[in-house]
DNA sequence: ATCTATTCATAACT
DNA sequence: TAGTTATGAATAGAT
């Protein structure tokens, strides 16, 4: 139908095939809609151009999804059912699997939901309950002690760190007392050699004023606690 | 393109109607399948007749659900996806609910998974399991106080029962006496008088050596408990 | 189903 | 990209 007959193959020609493709899909578009009245059809018609070009005409009494819901069912087989059942499916389970969770926290958390049990399950349960109870308690003691542990190790460091601060501020003491009575020639070096091993000396010596409250020092408990 | 030009309209006449359909569809699709060889396009046609009854044309080159998945991608919003993502949504809830059900119940019932939880949380775990174990033992409490109440009560009313039996035995035996020495004349009377609201004397004069076990009596005994 | 007079769609051209 | 037209295709109505 046209100047001349054409053979049914792919048109090369870029323009041709664009040309064509438009005419005749404007073709199809009035027989769909020709159909539909004439015949009072339902018709979904999609396509694709090989550039991507997106058409589509759909009966003006149904839509695309209607077209397809109505496909599937026709079908059977539908095409996501694979994808959708199985997440039906797995929710299902989650669900259930939820209700059995609560049902058991409802017994074991809140005391509640005790219908069906009898003897032997209120046994069991307070058995269980009481297993776990002990498993809390076990761990709540050995957070205890561990603390407990922690604060002593503490408090041992800052005993033997007050006692070395006891010891440095004697001995200073008793330099100072040398030094008043003139008795310091040549103990330069005692003193030096004395300070090695015992903690913050030179600190003293610069403000012995702090010693009693210790407050500048905490940073310097801790390099050594740690 | 006939005999004649038609309007298009609705054609009444359900048999031309029919005969349009099907000569139309095939027009349509064979012009479906021209477009798609000569311009390489693709092309998803569906249609439902009046009468409900399918047909589909479908570009060799593709399958009608990668048609919808194109189509979907195309137009932007898609015909699932709102199922399929509240569907998603609703999934990674229960998801989470039943994660946090789980640690609950590692918590409260295994015993196990006590990580991060200070000092506070596990006094105070320990003591909402202590509240719920008190729930069970009270439950099991109950059980078995309601339990004993409806032993005693049955053991009760079987004493009951066993006791008039024997008044009924003995009865029976001292009229036997009588019989024996001859003393029964005018006596009917007051056997039978005596009977009443004393339960099952018939049975004993009929049966007296079913006395000791009673186990033909258990259905009158549960008659007279319930 | 098949036929065919007629209308319609469109290929090539502008 | 849009309009024209010669021509083949589609089909309405009849058989």
């Amino acid at each position: 139908m046209g100047r001349g007959k054409i053979e049914i193959k792919k048109i090369e020609n870029n323009t041709n095939r664009q040309v064509t493709y438009s005419k005749r899909r404007n073709g199809i578009f009035k027989k769909a809609h020709e159909l539909t009245v004439l015949c009072d059809a339902k018709v979904s018609l999609i396509m694709f151009s090989n550039t991507g070009k997106f058409h589509e005409y759909i009966s003006p009494s149904t839509t695309t999804k209607k077209m397809y819901d109505q496909y599937q069912s026709t079908v059977g087989f539908d095409l996501w059912s694979s994808h959708y059942e199985r997440m039906k499916e797995t929710m299902k389970k989650l669900k259930d699997t939820n209700n059995k969770l609560r049902r058991e926290i409802r017994q074991r958390v809140l005391g509640e939901d005790f219908d069906g049990l009898d003897m032997n399950d209120l046994t069991s349960l307070e058995q269980h309950m009481q297993d776990s109870l002990t498993l809390v308690r076990e761990r709540k003691y050995h957070v205890i002690k561990t603390q407990t542990d922690t604060c002593r190790k503490r408090v041992r460091n800052l005993e033997q760190r007050n006692g070395n601060l006891r010891l440095d501020y004697e001995t200073i003491h008793q330099l100072d007392k040398k030094y008043d009575t003139g008795e310091n020639e040549g103990d330069y070096e005692s003193v030096v050699a004395y300070s090695n091993g015992v903690s913050n000396l030179y600190a003293f010596c610069v403000h012995p004023n702090n010693i009693p409250h210790g407050a500048g020092y905490e940073l310097h408990d801790h390099q050594h606690t740690n």
